[in-house]
This record gives structure tokens, C-alpha cells and sequence, in this order.
DNA sequence: GTGCATTTGTCCGTATGTATG
DNA sequence: ACATACATACGGACAAATGCA
């Protein structure tokens, strides 16, 4: 057999990852067979490839962080993630859904359309940190109001969404309450005197970091590739009154924009 | 010493690794200073941390999928990867650049106007794949042509830029000469009856593939964090004639949108 | 409820390949 | 040619979590 370092023997893990990857996508290993999404132990999986335990447990560290399969600790096994695609359409917020005939946008807001709920994780007042501070215009040491959320859709926590506003904005009103605000932060922003009229999206890959992954039921140690998008909004005085931190793990997670060419145009 | 799998020898490699992110975006290792970027070996980096050298090498690892160093085998060891900050704004596509006045904004533009090349990696005209294929109504099999461009960034390969057109719109025109086109895609798109007037931008966080890696000057089996974000446009008639991807890897890079409440509005 | 076997999580030390200087 | 140092993978070891008898 080849042994340790020879040439064909490099790159067995990510040959087995990438094969593991196309076996999951393919639909062994799925939620509703027999298997219960359960994938077969390090073991097993590594005797099929000709692999120690070891490196085997690499390549379920790869899945993982590709959001792929979720792992536990104990005699559980590793398991498929059940992520449902989620279509992320931050237009939607001014956008009174227009009658859109394009084919690929209706399509995704169509896949969008799966029944969602949230779950409130906190509602606290804080000291900003540096970052949000700045964005915000807060002083060194102002505070910020924060409620942290978490998307669930088809039952599995898919996304976190922090909101965070200047806390004399919105200190001893209902957006305070530890419970959901039907009519969302926006309006209440709107009943406050700070209509939203614009807004800026920041879109960056992270990880996710270990309070998230317990907000997301993910094992705690085990990060997942992930796009953060920081939106600031602004009102119409053109001040900014709220930072919206989503993180959306998983490869199956997608954020949609539509541009347009503006209309009064006399040709380039 | 605390043996292998105490208590708190857990996460061992996950603290180190965080320390040397923070000591990393605090400015230890920098370029300019005399290590040039070096970073230690992973043996004097592990006695630092009570760490061996295969767990250090797994610290490094960890930091090299995130993006911030960058290794290559031999004696040679890993150096700070000198990201510039790249912020990109796809929407400059089709606004004229209007007089911004947004603290932010203009902030983020400016922060964009570094200046920057690029370079032609191929110019070819193959079948399309399943998933442009469909994205540009194309049939099973047939052709589209494709640029891929890497862009520089102060000497720095930072993105890569791929562009799907079918073929029977640009074959024979210059689009296909493996130069610089100066005036750009979409203005040949344009000179061929296919003005784009809307674009859809669809983000997804993956790793960089073994391909892009070598266009970035990565190590071919490391991986690194990266959005995705793949651009359909369409003409007047609203059919797509352009599929453009980008692959922005490393925590540095930021794609911005702006978004506005439309003009004629009546309260909600 | 308790104890045991299973399985993952983590890290060590070692060995070989390979690229760099 | 040689030393250095990363890349990869092995076997071994212990802790912790889980499931089951």
C-alpha cells in the first residue's frame, strides 16, 4: 500500500472530502432513509477510503465548516445538516413587492417563501463596541440597545440577526420588551421620528463565532463558513439609527440583489 | 504539564489561534518591520503556546483558510498576507458615479479608489455548465464564452473575475481577443444591441477552489474563505446576456450595496 | 440511576514527502 | 548537496459526551 508521504498518497483527505461532499449532495446519507441523515463512524468511513481515524475526522472537520454536517460529541455520530436554502432579499425592506416578472427573481422569492418564524435570544442595553459605535455616531462609552434574534425556517435555526440602535432612541419604548415586536424595528424607528430612507449593506466571510453557534445549535468549537452582512440605516435627516448584523451560515444560504439602470438616462 | 486531553488542554489550538489573529491585526509580524511578515517556525510559535509542531501547523492552517497568512512548503515558512482592503461597489456599474455626500459611503469609496489593474488569465469559448447554462437560457451543450481576469490590487492578486456571455453574441468580435478590453463587457454588449439595464446579484460563501488558488498565488491545497458573487444581467428585453462571477477571498474584502426608498411614496 | 461500550474531540510523537534557500 | 521547515498522514492516548443495557 502506499505508504505515508509518497505522491499519490497527498491529498487523500480533501479527495475524500470532495467525495464525501458529492455523496451528500447526491442524497446518500439522507434525513428520511433509514440512515436518519446519520453518516457511518470515522472508522467505517475511514477503512472506505483507505484512511486513519485521524483523517477522517479531518474531512468531517471540512464538512462541518462548509455547514454541511453537523457533529456531536459521544456516541451520536455525525448527521447532514437539514439546511433548507434560504433566499436573503434585503430590498425587500423598502420594495412593496412589486409585481417582478423577471423569471430568476420570482423564482428565488418564491423558494423564499417557506414559512419562517424567529426566536428572541436578548434584549439588552449595552456599551457599544468600536466598531458599531462608529457606525452609529455613538461617543466612546454611549449605549446601544441590542435584540438579538434567530431565524428559524422549517424548524432549523438557519440565521442570527442582530439589531442594534442608539439606546436614547428607543430607551422605555415596547422595542425594549423581550418579546417580539409584530410590527418590526422599522416602524417603531418610524414612530419614533426616525423613518428609515436609507439604507447601507456591508457584506463580508466570516466565521461564525462560538455564540453563534450556540444560538444556531452548532457545536460549540465548530466554526462554519458564513457571509456577515452589516446594514446601517439612516433617516431621513440622512443619521444613522440602526445596524442590523445578519449571519447566514452555509453554502445553501444566499443574498439576492437586483440592480437597475436608472431611468432618467440619455445614453452613454 | 497538563496531559493530552485534560480539561483544560482543550481548544488549545482554537486559543492560539485566536491569539494569533488578534496579535496579527495588531500589528506583530508586520511587513515593514524587520521579519518582513515572517511569522516564527511552527516549532518556536508551539513552545510559545505549549503546543507541538503538528498542532501549531494546524493553528497556522486555520489561518490560512481565514485568509490572513499565507504558506508555502519548504524554508520558507508563513508571512502575513498583505491584503489591501478591498471594497466593492456593484452598483458603480450603473450609477454614474453621483455626487455621494454619505459619511459612509464616501468613506468606503474612498477607501476603493486604491489603484488597482488586472490581468487576463484565458479568453475561451467552451460548453456551458449547468449552472451558468441556465442562468444564461442556454440548451444542454451549447457555447459561451468566457474571460477570466484576475484583479491586482497595490501588486496583490485579490479577486478573481470570471465573465459568461453565449457565444453567438460575441463570437467573432473583439471581446474574444485575449488583450485588455478597455471599454469594458458591457459596453461591447452594448455596441451589439444588448445594453444591460438589470442586473441580479446572487452572494454565497464558499472556499476558493484549487483553480483560483493559482490564479490568487495561493497555496493549490489551501483553501480560503471567500463570497461568491454571481451576476446575472439583462438587456432591454429583459433577457440575460451575462453571467460574471467573482470570487473575493479573505475577510478583507467588502461588497457594499446602497439601497433607497423609492422616490414616489405615500407612507406605508 | 448506574455502569459500560461506543464514538467523537483533541493532542502527542513520529515518519515521509517536498519545496525553498 | 545539504539543512530547514512546511504538508500530510499514521498510530497511540486520554477526556468527554452519548446511548443502551
Amino acid at each position: 500500500m502506499t505508504t505515508m508521504g509518497s505522491p499519490e498518497a497527498k491529498w487523500r483527505v480533501d479527495t475524500a472530502t470532495a467525495d464525501m461532499r458529492e455523496r451528500i449532495r447526491a442524497g446518500d446519507f439522507r434525513p428520511d432513509d433509514g440512515s436518519q441523515g446519520q453518516l457511518p463512524t470515522a472508522n467505517t468511513l475511514g477503512e472506505h477510503y483507505g484512511l486513519s481515524r485521524v483523517s477522517m475526522n479531518n474531512v468531517i472537520k471540512n464538512l462541518r465548516e462548509e455547514g454541511l454536517v453537523e457533529t456531536r460529541s459521544g456516541n451520536r455520530g455525525a448527521i447532514v445538516r437539514p439546511w433548507t436554502p434560504v433566499i436573503f432579499l434585503p430590498q425587500q425592506e423598502f420594495e412593496a413587492s412589486a409585481g417582478h416578472n423577471a423569471d430568476l427573481l420570482t423564482q428565488l422569492v418564491e423558494a423564499a417563501a417557506r414559512g419562517g418564524s424567529s426566536r428572541i435570544d436578548s434584549v439588552t442595553a449595552e456599551p457599544a463596541d468600536e466598531r458599531i459605535g462608529a457606525k452609529l455616531g455613538l461617543r466612546p462609552g454611549e449605549h446601544v440597545a441590542v435584540r438579538r434574534r434567530t431565524s428559524i425556517v422549517d424548524e432549523v435555526a438557519t440565521l442570527t440577526d442582530d439589531s442594534y440602535v442608539p439606546l436614547r432612541l428607543v430607551d422605555g419604548s415596547d422595542w425594549m420588551d423581550p418579546g417580539n415586536v409584530a410590527r418590526g424595528t422599522n416602524q417603531v424607528l418610524a414612530e419614533l421620528g426616525h423613518k428609515l430612507e436609507r439604507a447601507v449593506d456591508e457584506l463580508r466571510p466570516r466565521y461564525t463565532t462560538a455564540e453563534e453557534n450556540v444560538r444556531l445549535g452548532l457545536s460549540p468549537s465548530g466554526s462554519v463558513n458564513a457571509i456577515e452582512l452589516l446594514t446601517t440605516g439612516f433617516d431621513s435627516e440622512d443619521l444613522p439609527v440602526q445596524v442590523t448584523m445578519l449571519t447566514l451560515p452555509g453554502p445553501r444560504n444566499t443574498v439576492v440583489y437586483e440592480r437597475r439602470r436608472p431611468l432618467p438616462e440619455a445614453g452613454e
